[in-house]
DNA sequence: ACCCTGGTTTGACTTTAGTCATGGAACGCG
DNA sequence: CGCGTTCCATGACTAAAGTCAAACCAGGGT
């Protein structure tokens, strides 16, 4: 049971659970080990569970018949995703699928609910949660629909910047899954990426990018189509 | 007082709520009228209150400089919207105005905040509105990522027919609301409607469209790009 | 060292949707 | 009863991004 309390110790939404809960939590806990390319479950699915990363990263994305993927999210160590149909009781609105070997745990729904009514804090958690996930797909919705790739790109660029503090970026996920989250394809990232780097405002090289133009990129990203 | 109490007690996220509860809401909440086109907020601003409809019909969108509008929701009597900033306590991810004359509640997070701490099934209330909203949002990003404007189209109308029961529609929304809320522009709007009338799926006139073959329509709703 | 594989890039082409401009129909107001 | 404002439809054009096909490159395993 050890490892389940470890596991769980480490998501972020639990911190500060106190340890009696934690405790409680484990019972409804299962630790999961999956590989590269492995489903999670699909969209549309019955959810019972919900899931955390304790390791490994994990996308969350929904595709079209004819093959085409939108990443809505990448998830990985201490993040919880797939709580929607746990409030809601219905089905998964998105699949699911490991980017590399993960080990995860997943939590069932019902248990969870009691335990969110012992524990007020925990639920404000939660809505903090399901609140930030709603802002960041707003931003998504909006780039979506008002801007071109160049400038999505540009975006997408400028956080990476943020989170690694650098201006030399190791992309974080392969160029194709890049395109996937940007809501685009491959080739018309390939060609924006080009278009940056012909305006001086990036260097690339495989999957390093350098910033070189932080405000011109800040100023594109910005734009409205 | 009354008055407040009765808006409140007509809020569906406020149904079941013990009166002593609803009465500690009341002193925390604020009536207010606004005119058609009425700006409530912008996004970036600071949120610190969340909304209710009483009466009337609220946007809330995001704009590009160009002019742009993309429409995240429309909300009637008895929707709150704008919880995002309450349990995140920043900005308003989005703008909202009012598309009618329209009678509004707006509630302090933090009174509001109090009363989830100790009323647990609210709290479960918020979580499965977050969550709703979120799959909501999920299925937006697919459609503008995966589908193109007639079949988005076409999804819109069927959810037309569901909520209105009958095959002779009446359009909820002025068609250049609808154009903003499809992620598109009324020209193209106006083309993919016809479009669609030339395929016989459907007849319009005005702001009534009548539903020929809900099956085609599914069908093509259901095609991705 | 070689081959296979998957990811990436590039080019030529097609399709979709946005832009701009114009005209028409409907509604409200004097 | 007209007048204007707003909304909507249409046409001609442009621009963005997707499709298809081919070449390229890099790494892992043999």
């Amino acid at each position: 049971m050890t490892r389940e309390l470890k596991a769980l110790a480490g998501i972020k939404l639990f911190e500060g659970l106190p340890k009696a809960q934690l405790e409680s939590l484990v019972e409804i806990t299962l630790l999961k080990q999956v590989k590269v390319g492995e489903t999670l479950f699909e969209a549309g699915q019955p959810g019972t569970h919900f899931y955390a990363v304790v390791s490994g990263k994990v996308r969350v994305y929904r595709s079209a018949p004819s093959g085409k993927e939108q990443i809505l999210n990448v998830f990985g160590a201490g993040e919880s995703f797939a709580e929607v149909p746990v409030f809601e009781g219905k089905t998964y609105p998105a699949s699911a699928q490991a980017l590399e070997d993960s080990v995860l745990v997943s939590i069932a729904r019902k248990g969870f609910v009691d335990v969110l009514r012992r524990e007020p804090e925990l639920a404000l958690g939660v809505m903090a949660l399901l609140s930030g996930r709603l802002r960041a797909f707003v931003t998504q919705i909006a780039q979506l629909s008002l801007k071109e790739v160049p400038e999505r790109l540009a975006g997408y660029l400028l956080l990476l910047r943020a989170a690694q503090n650098t201006d030399a970026l190791t992309l974080d996920l392969p160029k194709g899954q890049i395109a996937a989250y940007l809501g685009t394809i491959p080739e018309t990232l390939s060609r924006a990426l080009k278009k940056l780097t012909d305006q001086g405002l990036i260097e690339t090289s495989g999957n390093r990018v350098r910033v070189i133009d932080a405000e011109a990129l800040a100023h594109l990203a910005e734009a409205g189509r």
